[in-house]
DNA sequence: CTTTACGGGTGATTACAGTCACATGGCCGG
DNA sequence: CCGGCCATGTGACTGTAATCACCCGTAAAG
């Protein structure tokens, strides 16, 4: 089912010798979602690290009143639910599938041992974890942004990695709803920002599950500050 | 300067054998700071780890527009600027004296080391950056609360770790100011909700530097949302 | 001893994003 | 082919927290 082979198509596997990752493949199971499935529940000790293939994930938490914070997002080769792993503590957050979803999931206990014997995993997944941190530090500060509009291009600029001047294309864009709740706002609030984005064609709609940013040099200025909306 | 006695106050160092414990003692250094002093910069490789003997540190971060954002509060037994430790990058945010501060600077390197050798520390540090990514988790859910009484109720419910009955009291609490960049809330705002604390006996300022909570259950419901402010 | 800075307190005003209500169009399942 | 769901789009209205402008009192700095 699942093979050593495609477990080494992630970063922190790859350095690890083939016999180890046969028999983690062994252990590790295959498992696809739909679109707005739970991938892992908040509150439990999840038994599994996820890993993502294909498709996109958005890890969010409830406030007490019910209302849905979004905390990142999760992409291919990258994977989640690893916090766990040095304390053994209950998965923090939910965890869910914003398109379809192709994941592979490794059992934490036998990530763990591997872990331990392996020095070089073990450094790249704390490395991991410090990066969960700054990541969420730096979206933390998006919330400050006192310019709505700036708070939006902010977090569009974060989906495009590519820092180049031609056009960008983002596959399976999250939706405004999505997109709201990572920001506070509320989704017409995103939908207007959009709107007036598309207008000065800065984005475009490609499509239903594609987004083009037609101009990334424009969006950078606009989420740096150095323009207004 | 520093004793190996005053080392071992703080509980991750605690199991250590004495002699290494004294090695760590004679490469660290007693800081003081003065209130609104930096401890910490944000962006520059921090070459120490911050331990806190007497006092209390926030952890803040800039918006590009230059709002402060108030991230974490680190009590005294504590420590912060651990994240360089696991992936060898810059200090994430600044961490400001929020009193007259007493503090352990400890070497990164020598400490990196220790923890190398002792899995025991290595494990209780893993543990140490788990529980901030739980704690920021929580931070951020807060922001998600759409009643504004109810943010701050939840942030002074934070600050009191004594679940019990009796009043408590904090001593050298945070501003108005402090306590509003944490919520996203102009100064103002967070003045008043304890203009309505006060006149509702629920909290009482005590002398200059200290804040009494005399209804520490009613303070619970309201954060919790079971009350209305 | 005076001066200044800072933390806290308060009212008036206003901008602005949330909310509600509804419309549209695409896609999927029956 | 039809119906329903979901994402998006849009207008009207409104509540609320930010902002501004000021006050006071204390405590540290000179």
């Amino acid at each position: 089912m699942v093979t050593p082979e495609l477990l080494s198509t992630f970063p922190i596997l790859k350095p690890l010798p083939h016999d180890t990752l046969s028999q983690l493949a062994t252990l590790s199971s295959l498992r696809k979602f739909a679109r707005r499935g739970i991938v892992l529940n908040a509150g439990v000790r999840e038994e599994s690290i996820c890993f993502l293939f294909e498709g996109r994930l958005q890890g969010v938490d409830f406030t007490i009143d019910g209302r849905e914070v979004g905390l990142y997002f999760v992409e291919p080769g990258d994977f989640c639910g690893e916090v766990g792993l040095f304390d053994h503590g209950p998965q923090p957050e939910f965890v869910i599938a914003l398109t379809a979803v192709v994941s592979v999931f490794v059992p934490m206990e036998s990530l763990r041992a591997v872990m331990l014997s392996h020095p070089q995993v073990f450094r790249v997944m704390g490395e991991r974890l410090a990066a969960r941190l700054r990541q969420m530090t730096r979206q933390r500060s998006l919330l400050g942004l006192p310019s709505i509009g700036q708070r939006v291009c902010c977090q569009l600029w974060m989906l495009v990695k590519d820092d180049g001047r031609q056009p960008v294309m983002i596959s399976n864009p999250p939706t405004h709803m999505e997109i709201a709740i990572m920001l506070n706002l509320s989704r017409e609030t995103v939908t207007r920002v959009f709107q007036t984005l598309q207008t000065r064609q800065i984005v475009k709609r490609d499509g239903a599950s594609s987004l083009l940013i037609t101009d990334p040099a424009t969006l950078r200025d606009l989420a740096e500050g150095r323009q207004e909306l």
